[in-house]
DNA sequence: ACAAATACTATCAAATAGATAGGATTAATA
DNA sequence: TATTAATCCTATCTATTTGATAGTATTTGT
């Protein structure tokens, strides 16, 4: 499962994606109401996403948040390793956050094999799927 | 991610299955040491498992855990099921753990298709895999 | 009776999830 | 320069889950 906070993310970014023909940039306070995200909670996972350069945010009167890339640069994955980690469901077969597994040695792991494959197919679709490509489905 | 529970519990299957030509029940006490997972631990998902009838005990000398059916009629699914719950990213698109998100529409959620993918293309390789053909591997 | 095994109940510590509250800071503008 | 509107930051909180440990009860074979 990912995470209520990960699904926010995702909502929030194809919200702003939807939005982005205007000039002005999107508050929090609409994201929240629109998306119905609690607004505190949102506002650390924008937080978040601006401090890992998928967002650019301005402060004060006429402030709000804008997305730093094209929609259609921003890949699910990306925004799902940001918020929740790893997408792998074992540690020792993630591309990105590897950690060995204390109790066995890995080249007679019986069920990393399987893990792989699913991590693969995984990464196929969740890998060709962007900002964009949601905002448009 | 899947638990480090659910991890113990497939590999203490696997374990049982490459073991059961002997005649004897297996010892949790084996298993744990071969496999280095905490023993307590490792009684409390033994006894899930039976719980769940995928394992059968017996008590007292000469006790210890089977497999109450074939190798190859447990697959991964099941185990991950039990122990774990949900194998889908998104409890919407869950088909044995669904729940209704409480913020959005499924007709109109932009995110729910992709999941469905996901736990499509991942439920076709785990639903290919039983604890037999884990042993082979 | 004894020994060996699982079954059960209770407990615990640490991490994570899912927030909420309150104030500090920044920026536009009247 | 005061006001207002926005993000930024820090702290805190509760509930749940994870990952386990301890101790005792019960069952079973010899």
């Amino acid at each position: 499962m990912i995470s209520n906070k990960c699904k926010y993310a995702i909502k929030a970014l194809v919200y702003i994606a939807g939005k982005e023909q205007e000039d002005k940039a999107i508050l929090t306070a609409d994201i929240a109401r629109e998306q119905q995200i609690p607004r505190k909670f949102l506002e650390i996972i924008l937080r978040e996403l601006r401090n890992n350069r998928i967002l650019e945010s301005k402060r004060g009167k006429d402030g709000g948040f804008r997305l730093l890339r094209a929609a259609e640069d921003i890949s699910l994955t990306e925004v799902m390793r940001i918020i929740d980690g790893p997408i792998a469901m074992l540690p020792c077969v993630s591309l990105n956050y590897y950690r060995k597994c204390d109790e066995c040695e890995e080249d007679s792991c019986e069920i990393k094999g399987v893990f792989e494959q699913v991590r693969d197919r995984t990464l196929d679709i969740l890998n060709s799927q962007t900002i964009k490509s949601l905002t448009l489905s």
